[in-house]
DNA sequence: CGGGCGCTTGAGTTAAATCAACACAAGTGG
DNA sequence: CCACTTGTGTTGATTTAACTCAAGCGCCCG
C-alpha cells in the first residue's frame, strides 16, 4: 500500500489471472507471525487474499520504518539479488496465495501472469516515490491526512454514509510508516476529529466526514 | 542511485548487453535540459552511459523531492501505467542509450536484456527501501554522512590517496534528495569536515579522510 | 573588475520529539 | 466478580533538531 494506488489501479488493469501459481495452494499466517525476513532466499512471491501485512525494516538500533502495508489484493516479496529485503508479519490473520518466483522471473511459464507481476512491480516503484515525497517534504499534519485519504481510497468503505476506515494497524504502526512518533500521530488524529474533518469510532475505525477537508490538509497545512 | 547500490551489485550481476535496444543510436542531453516529464507517455527507457541525472517529483506549492539521481551503469524511465512517473534532467552532459520500451513488456524480443531490466527494476525498489528508512528515521547529520558512503561506493574513485568523490549536484539538490534543507546540509558538512572526517576541494569534491567514522556517523549520532 | 549565484554561518523560531502522567480497555488470576 | 496488570492511546510540559530569516563570503563568469 502506497498511499495513491486507488483500488482501481490496483486491481482493474492488470489482474492476476484466477489460475495463477499452484492454483489452490494458499498460505495463511496468524496476527503477529511472520511470512518471512529479510534476508530470506525468496521462494514465493505472495498475494493477498484476506487480511494485511506489514513490511518492515530494523536499523540495528531498533528504529524501525514500515516500508508498506499489505491489503486484498496486493502482491508482495518482489526480490533482489534472490532475497526479500523486508522483514513481513501480519497485522490481521492473512491468507496469502503463492506464487512461485520463477514466474517473475521466466517470462515463457505464464506470459500473462508474468506481465501481471511485472506490472506490480512497477506499480509498487512508482507509487513508493508518492512515499518518499510524504517522508521528505510534508509536515506530520499533511503526512496523516495523506495517510487517511489513500487508506479510504485503498480500503475504505463507500457506504450511504460517511465512509469509514477500518484501520488494521495500531498508532506506532501509523508512526513508524509516516516517520513520525505515536505521540505526534495521536495529536494529528486529534485535531483532525476536533475540527470536525474525521470522527473515531473506536480507536481502529475513523469516519470521514469531510473528505474534502481532508484532501485540503493532505498537501497544504490549513490546520 | 539509491543511497545502498554498490557498483559491484549494480553492475556485475546483470549487465546490460552490448546489443541491447538500438545499438547505436545514442541521446544526448546538455546539462540543466530535460530528458522527459512526469506523466509523458513512455517511449523508452534509458541506460545512463555518461553524465549525471536527476530525477524530481514536484508538490504543487513548488515543494520538491529528489526521487535519485542517475549515473553511468543506472537505468531510468521506468513506466507506471505506461508514464513516467517523475521528471528527468541532466545535472551534467550526459549520453544516454534509449532501450525501446517493448523490451521491458515483451520478454521474448530479447529474453537476456529482457531479465537485465527486471533485475534492474527490482533493484530499484530495494534500494529505494533504504531511502525509506533514511528519509523517516536518520536525524540530518545521519543522512549527510549516509549520502556521501553510498556515493563513494557508488562513484567514488578508489585511488592510491583519500578516496574522493565528484558532486555534480549542489546543495539543494542533496538537500531535497535527503529531505532537509540548504543550510541543513552546508552545517552537516562543516561539522564532518571540522571534526575531520572529510575535506572539501572546493564546493564539488569531497575526501574521505576517515571512512570508517563517516559510515560510524551514517549510522548514529556521535557528532 | 563588478555582478550574481551558490555556499556558509549566525541568530531566532518552530514543529516535532521527548519525557511524563494519565485514561481506558482487555485480559488474568485470585 | 472484582482487583490487578498490561498494553495502547491520549494529553500536557518541556526540550531540541532542524527550519527560517538574514547577512556575509567566495568563486566563477562575463
Amino acid at each position: 500500500m502506497y498511499v495513491t494506488i486507488s483500488t482501481d489501479t490496483a486491481a482493474g488493469v492488470h489482474p492476476i489471472p484466477q489460475s495463477a501459481g499452484h492454483p489452490r495452494a494458499r498460505t495463511r499466517i496468524a496476527e503477529g507471525a511472520y511470512l518471512f525476513f529479510e534476508g530470506d532466499e525468496v521462494d514465493n512471491l505472495y498475494l493477498i487474499e484476506s487480511g494485511s501485512v506489514r513490511l518492515t525494516r530494523v536499523l540495528e538500533d531498533g528504529r524501525r520504518q514500515i516500508i508498506a502495508f499489505g491489503f486484498p489484493g496486493d502482491i508482495i516479496g518482489f526480490p533482489a539479488e534472490g532475497l526479500y529485503n523486508t522483514d513481513c508479519d501480519a497485522l490481521r490473520d492473512a491468507v496469502l496465495r503463492p506464487i512461485p518466483r520463477r514466474l517473475l522471473e521466466d517470462g515463457s511459464a505464464d506470459p500473462a501472469l508474468h506481465k501481471a507481476l511485472m506490472a506490480a512491480a512497477l506499480r509498487e516503484i512508482s507509487g513508493m516515490q508518492d512515499h518518499f515525497m510524504m517522508l521528505g517534504r510534508k509536515s506530520a499534519s499533511e503526512k496523516v491526512a495523506s495517510f487517511l485519504g489513500a487508506l479510504s481510497e485503498r480500503v475504505g468503505t463507500r457506504g450511504a454514509g460517511a465512509p469509514e476506515i477500518t484501520l488494521p494497524m495500531g498508532r506506532a504502526d501509523i508512526a513508524d510508516f509516516l516517520g513520525l512518533t505515536t505521540e505526534t500521530v495521536s495529536r494529528c488524529f486529534s485535531a483532525l476529529r476536533k475540527s470536525g474533518v474525521i470522527r473515531l469510532r473506536g480507536i481502529h475505525t475513523v469516519e470521514i466526514l469531510a473528505a474534502d477537508a481532508l484532501a485540503q490538509r493532505a498537501q497544504s497545512q490549513l490546520n
